[in-house]
RNA sequence: GGUUCCGUAGCUCAGUUGGAUAGAGCAACAGCCUUCUAAGCUGUGGGUCCCGCGUUCGAGUCGCGGCGGAAUCACCA
């Protein structure tokens, strides 16, 4: 629509000052509600054609549009800025095309789609998942849904660390002290009996620490000499050499712990095309290492250890292979990002990983580009910042993380609670019900999470969290529930939404207000895919849901009116519900047809 | 100390490529349920957009310099 008001300005431009303007000249932008008008045009940029006032210029070029164009009603012209109005009819046509659009998404697809490979979650073994793992597993997925919804040919990863000295201490712990425990025998969920024996070994282990320094051994000597830590190492080495016994019980934990995690990534509704496990991937990556060695791109020190130099990129010395020949964390993502590339031939890699790894990332693609890989260079770090709680930082010594799966818990147990209070779904089985409390239970905590820019550290506070009312998931998901509701009413009434009777109607404000803001969803959402960021889309919904709202209250939509301007606001509360739920969808969130 | 990110109402957060008098929600107070869902709507109060300088017709937004906070700078992952 900007388009064709702005080849008109161009023309009236052409014709007035015989000038021929550059698009970037042309600012138009929705006006401001104190101001009458729908589109406004700044006119300072086009001074230097007209050779006049701001005022008089504006007078000019809306006295021209006025006149030539009927779909332009009216004009003010208040300091530098010309406020046109569009005409009524102009504004229900327009709706009207938005109505027969079958997708909304349309007006999103990008004209060069690429290959884009999303890595998150990237859990560890030897723990549950946190409020930490929750924020990467929604921007991640939410990202994929955003960048496929335009276009893209988006592939979901997940990197599995499920190696390395603390998985060892786990298994260790198990072995001293589990007396055979199994998530069956124990009714626990695999990954928080491991999660368990865990922390189990980390106080023992402090113990034997503390009485060494008792007997006089000072800390880091205690620390390193400490008998389970020795054997922690041991077991570590065992690991490496392939020992049966050790693997078989690697593998046995590890699959404790994946099952739990499935159910995890079921409850919050994620999934991925393709799984890489670390004890894979950094064999890949010591072979990446060497060759480059061999070509002198790297350097080996004096006890043998291999490193890149990347003074020249504004970095450090960063070292890539132990003395001892083993890998380090840099190795395995050069492997992983090189396999995938591989397989892939992917345009972006976007790494999902919070903003303490600024540092690593910086330096994988500075030693991928330096190897002389140019893919490297769509390696993208999508970096979201921690997640607080009001009395500061998660601390597993002080007890404070916020375990995922109780957190989704008690968002559904705190939306069942709500929704019996307020008593609306008596009529509804068990299992409906049941599912209703999940959705809204899901929602708000998505939503709480994804409205923030990524980019941010946000604070949780678990008792707003699960408040329904105002910037939250659940008010969303009840407007689009009401609206549902007035279309089981209009349906039972025999009314039905009829596109044909638009062209009878003259819209109000509010309307005009609604019909502003859907028009902006599609760019909303290209927006938020170049800009990796759901929270747009959030907002977004937000704000239209609460536009419909007051819209809601302030007229009767089914009664109280002509049969065109019911079926005029029907249309509009369909098409308003239709981009609610495909907004809500981007960002993975369910929508309840009841509430 | 170096690098990166952040700083908007008491609190949690929005704020499109620089545009007009900076917006929501929560919390507080006052109203509105016999109508299509009150998980809602309306109203009141609440601001040195961290500070300063610069760029320009115009800066919360861009640049530089401070101040404050966070992260990171491992032969941990």
């Amino acid at each position: 629509m900007e388009i064709v008001l702005k080849e008109k300005i161009r023309e009236a431009v052409k014709v007035l000052y015989n000038s021929n303007l550059t698009d970037d000249l042309i600012q138009i932008q929705e006006t401001r509600k104190d101001f009458k008008g729908d589109f406004t045009l700044v006119v300072f940029p086009l001074l230097r054609f007209s050779k006049n006032t701001p005022e008089k210029t504006g007078e000019m070029i809306g006295k021209y549009l006025i006149d030539d164009f009927p779909m332009v009603s009216g004009f003010n012209v208040i300091k530098g800025f010309l406020n046109l109005s569009l005409s009524d009819e102009w504004w229900v046509q327009y709706f009207g095309t938005m109505a027969s659009e079958k997708s909304h998404l349309d007006n999103c697809q990008v004209s060069n789609p690429e290959t884009i490979l999303v890595e998150y979650s990237s859990p560890n073994t030897n723990k549950p998942l946190h409020l930490g793992h929750i924020r990467n597993n929604l921007l991640g997925y939410s990202l994929y849904r955003i960048l496929s919804a335009c276009g893209h040919r988006v592939i979901k990863t997940n990197i599995v660390n499920d190696r390395g000295i603390h998985i060892c201490k786990s298994m260790l712990a198990w072995q001293k002290y589990g007396k055979g425990e199994t998530p069956e025998s124990s009714g626990m969920k695999g990954d928080h009996l491991v999660g368990k024996y865990y922390v189990l070994f980390e106080k023992k282990y402090r113990l034997q620490a503390d009485e060494l320094m008792a007997e006089g051994v000072e800390a880091a000597e205690a620390k390193k000499s400490a008998p389970l830590m020795t054997e922690t190492r041991d077991m570590l080495l065992k690991w490496e050499a392939g020992d049966k016994e050790v693997v078989d019980l690697w593998k046995m934990m590890n699959s404790w712990v994946y099952t739990g995690f499935d159910e995890t990534y079921r409850k919050l509704g994620v999934d991925f095309d393709k799984i890489y496990y670390e004890s894979d991937t950094y064999k890949v990556g010591k072979d990446i290492v060497l060759s480059a060695l061999k070509e002198n791109i790297l350097y080996k020190n004096g006890d043998n250890s291999i490193w890149a130099d990347l003074t020249s990129e504004g970095l450090d010395q960063k070292l890539l292979l132990r003395s001892d020949g083993t890998a380090v964390y840099m190795t395995q993502d050069l492997g992983t990002a090189v396999d995938r590339y591989k397989e892939y031939r992917f345009d972006k890699n976007i790494y999902v990983v919070g903003n303490e790894q600024n540092y690593h990332f910086q330096v994988l693609k500075a030693v991928l580009k330096k190897m002389g890989y140019g893919w490297a260079e769509g390696l993208i770090h999508f970096s979201y910042g921690m997640v607080e709680l009001p009395e500061g930082k998660m601390k597993s010594r002080e007890g404070t993380i916020v375990d995922a799966d109780d957190l989704i818990g008690e968002m559904q147990e705190t939306a069942k609670e709500v929704s019996l209070e307020l008593g609306k779904l008596s009529d509804f089985s068990d299992s409906e019900k049941e599912d209703i409390f999940r959705k809204i239970g899901m929602g708000a905590l998505k939503y709480y999470i994804l409205k923030v820019d990524p980019r941010k550290n946000m604070t949780f506070n678990p008792a707003e969290s699960i408040d329904f009312n105002g910037n939250t998931g659940p008010f969303i998901q009840y407007t689009y529930a009401r609206i549902k509701s007035v279309f089981r009413k209009a349906e039972e009434m025999g009314i039905y939404a009829n596109q044909d009777l638009l062209s009878k109607v003259t819209p109000g404000p509010k309307e005009i207000e609604i019909i502003k803001l859907l028009r902006r969803f599609s760019e909303t959402v290209t927006v938020a895919a170049t800009g990796y960021s759901p929270a747009l889309i959030a907002n977004y919904c937000y704000e239209l849901s609460r536009e419909y709202n007051q819209f809601y209250h302030d007229f009767s939509i089914l009664g109280e009116a002509d049969l065109a301007t019911r079926n005029f606001r029907l249309m509009l509360s369909k098409v308003t519900s239709e981009v609610i739920f495909t907004g809500m969808w981007l960002l993975g969130i369910e929508m309840p047809e009841r509430m």
